[in-house]
DNA sequence: AAAAAATAAACCATATACGCTCTATTTTTT
DNA sequence: AAAAAATAGAGCGTATATGGTTTATTTTTT
């Protein structure tokens, strides 16, 4: 088990972005609706997200929920995995 | 392009939960987690992220972020596209 | 069966995701 | 080169994810 070690520095803060992975993630989201000949906002009508949404994900400036990864997944018809195919480096 | 249709019901308004994904995935990382027979607490400790956190993953009782499907993934060093292989059904 | 370890369950506070809307830029089409 | 379509950017409000902590319950070990 773990010796809890106070937090002086107020309750429940540091939360870090993944920036690798979420510009990973959306190049990849980009490049299959792409390949699909969708525009966002096609994509958006699909995955019944945001057209506002899609456009932070694909430039990864948001750290986005699974669900929204679901959405887009459900509205390319492709499996979950296929948006993940790629690397994460060490660093992190 | 699109025709707005203006939204009377407040503004930033529903949020979706994909039940189905969140709980696939908090099964397949439980799986993982096992299989390198390690606890939610090594796993919080190795990813970074809270015990509580790890919990509430597993059980699919959150939205969880990128970030931390990332963290986990470096934490049980495997690839991302691993704790995603299952599919998802039509409904939702 | 007792003790120890692991997991679940509640809280709270703070940061931020997401939907919406409007405007500015960039890219594509005609 | 105009016009049209697509993408980017910014701002706001509400909902919720996350870390931290404490307590309860379940599972495992001795």
């Amino acid at each position: 088990m773990k010796v809890p070690s106070k937090n002086t520095s107020g309750k429940g803060t540091k939360r870090r972005m993944d920036e690798e992975g979420l510009e990973m993630l959306g190049q990849r989201i980009r490049e299959v609706r792409k390949q699909k000949n969708m525009s966002q906002e096609d994509l958006a009508d699909v995955s019944g997200l945001a057209l506002s949404q899609i456009g932070r994900m694909e430039r990864g400036e948001i750290n986005a929920t699974l669900s929204s990864v679901f959405s887009i997944s459900r509205g390319l018809e492709i499996e979950v995995s296929t948006l993940f195919t790629f690397k994460l480096k060490k660093i992190n």
